[in-house]
DNA sequence: TAGATTGTTAATCGATTAACAATC
DNA sequence: TAGATTGTTAATCGATTAACAATC
C-alpha cells in the first residue's frame, strides 16, 4: 500500500511538465504526450498516477488544471514550507539571492554559520546566526527543512545536531554521505557525483 | 555485459569512501565497513565491484590505495576533463569561484553567455564569450561536457546546439527536463524535485 | 591451520512494460 | 456510434539480497 519511493520522486517531473503545457496554453493532455515531454513511457505514467487516485477520463486525457491541483496535494505543495539554512558561504549566499525557492513555495527564514566574523552579519533580508544556537532557533521557528551547506567535514556533525532538533528533511549539498536515522529524509545535490558518473561514458581520448 | 547505468552511478560513491578511509588513515578496508559507511549492503558492493575485475582478497578485504586507483581508472578520473559554462548569472559566478569542481580534476575553460552586457566582461580568470560562438568554441577548445546554467527558457535551444557543436555529457541546472540524442549523457542538479518529493513525506500541519 | 572475507550463484524482490477491457 | 485513452492486470525485465564455496 505504500507507494515505492521511486514514484513519489517522479511526481514533480509530472507537476513540471502539467505547468509547462499549462503555459502552453493547453487545457488537456495524455500520458502519451506527457511521456514524450518526460522522455518516459505513458503506462509509466498511468501507473504512477493511478497510486493516487483516478485523474483522467477514458477517451479524453487529463484535465491540466485538475491534475496541477492534485499534484501539488499529494505532495502537500499547497502550502509555504519554511526551511533554515546552515552554511554562509559562496552557496549559502547564491541560494539566498536566487529566487529559485521562494517561488515554489519554499522560503528560507534563518541562516546560520560558526565563522565568528560572518554570525551578526546581514545575508539578504537575514542576520547570520550562530550554528550553536540551532537547536533553540528551529524550534521557535517550526522549520523541518534544512538546506546543509557546510564544508564537508562539519556535514555529519551538523547533520546530526538538525537531526536532534527535530528537522525532518535535510538538502544535502555537501559531498557526504550522512547517517541519519531513517525517518529523516535526505536529498543529495551532488554535482559532482554526476559528472563522475558521465565521465565512464566518455572515451579517455580528448 | 554492459554494466548497468545505476552500478556506475554508485561508483563515485565508493571513491569518495575509499578517500574517506584513506584521510582515517586506512590502508585496507571490507565491502563490509564501506557498506556501514555509504548505507549500502555489503553484497551489493561486492556485486558492483565485481563488474570490472577482482579487487580483493577473500580473507583479507580490499586494499585501499589499490582500489582508489582502479576506481579512478574505470570512471577515467585519472585526467584532467575541460568543460564549458553555458550561463554567467549567479550560479555561473558561483561555480567559477568554487574549487570544487577544479579540485575533483573538472576545469571550466569558457564561459557564454547571451546578454551583451555580460560578453567581454571577465568572470574570475575567464572573459564571456558571445553564446553565438558556441559551437566554433567548443570545437576549437575540444571540450567534451558542459555546464548548462541558463534560465529554463532557453535550457533546451542551447542543450540543442551544445549536442550538435558534439558536446556529449550536459550537467544541466536549468529546471527542465531536456530532449537530446541518446549518446549525449545528462546530469541533473535539480534541489527543487529533491524538495518537492521530500515534502511528500512531511505532514502537512506544522 | 582457523578465521575471515571475497566473488559468484541462485533466489527474491520490485519496477517497468505490454496489452486490453472499461468507458468517456 | 466510433475512436480514443484511461486504469489495471499479468508478463517481463532487471536489480538486490542471501548464502556459500573458494581462498587468502
Amino acid at each position: 500500500m505504500d507507494t515505492p519511493g521511486v514514484v513519489i520522486q517522479r511526481l514533480p517531473l509530472y507537476l513540471r511538465c502539467v505547468k509547462a503545457l499549462q503555459e502552453q496554453g493547453k487545457r488537456i493532455t495524455s500520458s502519451q504526450e506527457m511521456a514524450e515531454h518526460l522522455g518516459l513511457s505513458s503506462a509509466q505514467i498511468r501507473k504512477d498516477l493511478s497510486h493516487f487516485g483516478e485523474f483522467g477520463k477514458q477517451g479524453m486525457g487529463y484535465d491540466l488544471a485538475y491534475l496541477h491541483e492534485q499534484l501539488e496535494r499529494i505532495l502537500h505543495l499547497d502550502r509555504r514550507w519554511d526551511m533554515v539554512l546552515v552554511g554562509a558561504g559562496d552557496l549559502g549566499h547564491a541560494l539566498i539571492r536566487s529566487g529559485d525557492f521562494v517561488q515554489r513555495g519554499f522560503r528560507i527564514v534563518a541562516v546560520f554559520d560558526a565563522d565568528p566574523h560572518k554570525i551578526g552579519q546581514p545575508l539578504g533580508p537575514l542576520v547570520v546566526r550562530d550554528v550553536a544556537t540551532l537547536s533553540s532557533s528551529i524550534r521557535e521557528l517550526g522549520a523541518q527543512i534544512a538546506i546543509l551547506a557546510v564544508p564537508a567535514g562539519a556535514a555529519q556533525e551538523v547533520a546530526s545536531k538538525l537531526a536532534e532538533a527535530g528537522i525532518r528533511a535535510i538538502l544535502n549539498y555537501a559531498p557526504v554521505s550522512l547517517n541519519l536515522p531513517p525517518e529523516v529524509r535526505v536529498g543529495h545535490v551532488d554535482p559532482l557525483v554526476l559528472l563522475q558518473s558521465m565521465t565512464y561514458y566518455l572515451c579517455p581520448e580528448g
